[in-house]
DNA sequence: AAATATTTTTAGACAAAACTAAAAGATTGT
DNA sequence: ACAATCTTTTAGTTTTGTCTAAAAATATTT
């Protein structure tokens, strides 16, 4: 596998972000994505169309190929392994190891990486409950849901928040909610579109709380079902 | 302290090991040791002057100011902190610790460094044998010599060894020679400039072996007196 | 189907960091 | 002292990645 600048693999990994399933993206969402402007963006996706890392017709938009899927899936890969030792290893809070990742996932040693993962014993999710790649690219789908969308009384687990900044981690430890924390929709209001739910955290014998949510916060906590097993999703080709 | 970009902490980094004590280093000489042209050392030489890191009168030669070396005290002690995680948590063997580091220690965060200084345990010598220096710039001199000056049955440990290649790992693991290695120089001789020593590896409760040891290896390996006490040697300034 | 608005691309410029070739400064040998 | 040599700097390009402004293509309204 060949080596990308640290621009070409923001480029890459924003567009695997911003790509579903198999939609096509457009130059005006990434430069956003990226806090850039257009025309930098269409000079990127020349360059990275000539190096085959992605589809792309003028004015049409674009989307990785095979191999771009697969270079993106590394650099999530490091991206994760880096958040969950900074977690675990050097007790970096839930917000603060993204930006220091950001970094550290443009290091470009193929041993560094698996022997960090192995190091940390194979996590198979980062700390804000994302899933990380193995060593082929393969990673697991824990079908999130936001609990806007969950039905009521069913129980599910708190595996990943997608506003990460410090205000919300302070709600959130307030209400003692955390990844890992099981709950339940008990109620929901259509006047304001907040909801009472039930949680116990993880690993306390504790009775489950009532909480009300907010809809701004509800809508940043999303949950795996308790049933649902893991499936494989990306890189299905190269297993 | 402010942040610099990665060639800008490669010229630093370069000119520090250059210069001894007091010593100017030259435009070829800096041009040499990164693999570049002297007329991007006089480019950048300008810019790190604007920047107040050294000390530069045109074709007389620049040295760091106490600013740049604290700069470089701080790149530094990155790399050799990173050098010793790949070593001790990653088991990487000794020569490939290097090119690694060499991307790492830009990664720049603060408290990244401090956690993971904390968590190796606040290691003082890389796995090359040389002083890490502490978050306040100071660095242990371990006062090395190499053993074509030690005197004859004075006992010394090995702490370095210049040459990183495998080559060098491969002869001194067949002599079970390491760092921390107790030896002693039993016998120089004029004639090739070869010398036998006595060795006896670390931890092990063994007979000291005789060695023959060549000239060319003889100059990459360095000692430290087992009586010598370490003292402060960088950094005075700050402490 | 035009007219209008929005999105995307092109053209031209700039900054960082590198290079080559030529000019200028410093050093050395006679 | 002065010519020859070596070192360093300057001048002018190159590459990568960014930007602004203008032009072209596409999408939306009327
Ligand atoms: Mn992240
Ligand atoms: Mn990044
Ligand atoms: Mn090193
Ligand atoms: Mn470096």
């Amino acid at each position: 596998m060949l080596n990308y600048s640290t621009s070409e693999e923001n480029y890459i990994k924003a567009i695997f972000h911003l790509q579903g399933e198999a939609t096509t993206v457009t130059t005006n969402g990434l430069a956003h994505e990226l806090s850039t402007k257009p025309a930098s963006v269409t000079d990127m996706m020349k360059k990275l169309k000539t190096k085959k890392l992605l589809h792309y017709r003028p004015y049409r938009g674009f989307h990785l190929s095979q191999e771009g899927k697969k270079v993106a899936l590394g650099i999530i890969r490091r991206h994760r392994l880096w958040e969950y030792f900074l977690s675990e290893k050097l007790q970096f809070t839930w917000d603060e190891v993204h930006e220091v990742a950001e970094q550290l996932e443009h290091v470009s040693s193929k041993k560094l990486i698996d022997k960090l993962d192995e190091f940390l014993g194979f996590p198979r999710f980062d700390p804000h409950g994302d899933p990380i790649p193995d060593r082929h690219g393969r990673i697991l789908s824990s079908r999130q849901i936001c609990i806007t969308e969950l039905s009521l009384n069913k129980t599910a687990i708190v595996c990943n928040v997608s506003d990460q900044s410090s205000e919300i981690l302070e709600l959130l430890k307030h209400k003692n909610i955390n990844i890992g924390t099981k709950l339940e929709v008990k109620k929901k209001f259509d006047f304001d579109n907040s909801m009472e739910i039930s949680a116990a955290s993880r690993g306390k014998i504790r009775q489950p709380q009532l909480f009300t949510i907010s809809e701004q916060l509800a809508k940043n906590i999303f949950v795996t079902s308790t049933l649902t097993p893991l499936r494989v999703e990306e890189g299905k080709k190269n297993i």
